[in-house]
DNA sequence: CTATACACGTGACCC
DNA sequence: TGGGTCACGTGTATA
């Protein structure tokens, strides 16, 4: 009986890291089985007792791999106890919800301030969240996602005249789409280049862009 | 021995539910612990034994708290095994993380929004929500956050002009700072408004910004 | 009757 | 050399 037993006292963490070992060491187990099969049959631990040692087993190892996989989702780990594991899920899950908490709260003031500045804003289409997630609780108590749809920068053309020694001129022309503007302006911030003057031109869906530009950097 | 163990032989909920009765009936425990103790000296069971029983008794109560605990803050809990417990708790934690992303990066575009809508916003005062949080960050290794870098526009002066009875012109001039150009076209963009041609021109530091504007809204 | 899930006592391990 | 933790086998109650 002991010797038996001895082959798995290892470490439960070990044993994580060691889950195929296990798998392969669990032949021993079916000879325990067998052992107890053929051993007693008169007394009641041999016919069922044997199944359910290995049903326990189970029920142990798959309790086991929750909880390492419990731990892998949570950060901050403090120790490695079963016990601590636990504890710090909790924590981390109420840490989440008061940020949750505040986050919407925020949310739901900022919507109500762009409202109020521009009532003609269209939620619906751009900022989708937290509609999407009332609908969804309402249907089922399931979580919420929602998907930022974002259009590409479609050029048409793009000419660069060099000016002199320290001019340049970019002539631009694309398509009008959603924030196209916008994204057109974050491309020049991003370069840091000093820009001189700027001409945008929307003619029929498509945008002219002229920059003249410093070529002197800072 | 058979008669004390079946003082314990709840379902482990129910347990839970009468964690106060049970501590009373730990009174039991000692009887037990000294019925171990004065019993049998010579075998190798009664001296350490019996405090390895109680200490063990406390370790799976403590764990079996922390699994109650656990399931109280995790919603839709689908089944009451531990197993499932801690299931649940991981694709909780797992939809927490994808919710958390995705409306940070919701607040961090109606931030900038509110920011061009109105430029003297001071989010450090009336939405420190991510500040907050950001803070507790530095102190410890603790749960991320982030903090978006506005500098409002500074507008310095503003003076709108109805040409005919379709054209507005726009004239703005303000300080320049980072991605204050981009912003200005966030909120123009925002508007929904058709813009006909614009100009920007740079110049020491202040931006020059002309906007020619048709009335009609689409 | 057979699974499934649990609490229990026990020996072994490590700090 | 204990206090704390673990895996194991077992008896038992629920579905």
């Amino acid at each position: 009986m002991d010797n038996i037993g001895e082959e798995y006292k290892h470490y439960w963490e070990t044993n994580m890291f060691l889950q195929t070992q296990e798998l392969d060491s669990w032949g021993l187990d079916e000879a325990l089985s067998v052992y107890y099969d053929s051993s007693s049959p008169d007394g009641p631990t041999s016919p069922a007792t044997s199944k359910n040692i290995v049903s326990e087993r189970n029920r142990r190892k798959k309790l086991n791999e929750r909880l390492f996989a419990l731990r892998s989702v949570v950060p901050k780990i403090s120790k490695m106890d079963k016990a601590s594991i636990i504890k710090d899920a909790i924590e981390y899950i109420q840490h989440l919800h008061e940020e949750e908490k505040n986050i919407k709260a925020e949310i739901m003031e900022l919507e109500s301030e762009v409202l109020m500045m521009n009532p003609n804003y269209d939620f619906e289409q751009e900022l989708p969240v937290l509609l999407k997630s009332k609908k969804k609780k309402t249907e089922q108590q399931l979580y919420d996602s929602f998907t930022p749809i974002n259009f590409p920068i479609e050029i048409l053309e793009l000419r660069v005249t060099y000016m002199g020694e320290k001019t340049i001129v970019v002539n631009l022309k694309c398509n009008k789409r959603t924030n196209t503007m916008v994204k057109l302006c974050e491309v020049f911030e991003s370069l840091k280049l000093k820009v001189i003057t700027a001409n945008i031109t929307s003619f029929s869906g498509t945008l002219f862009k002229t920059i003249f530009i410093e070529v002197s950097f800072l």
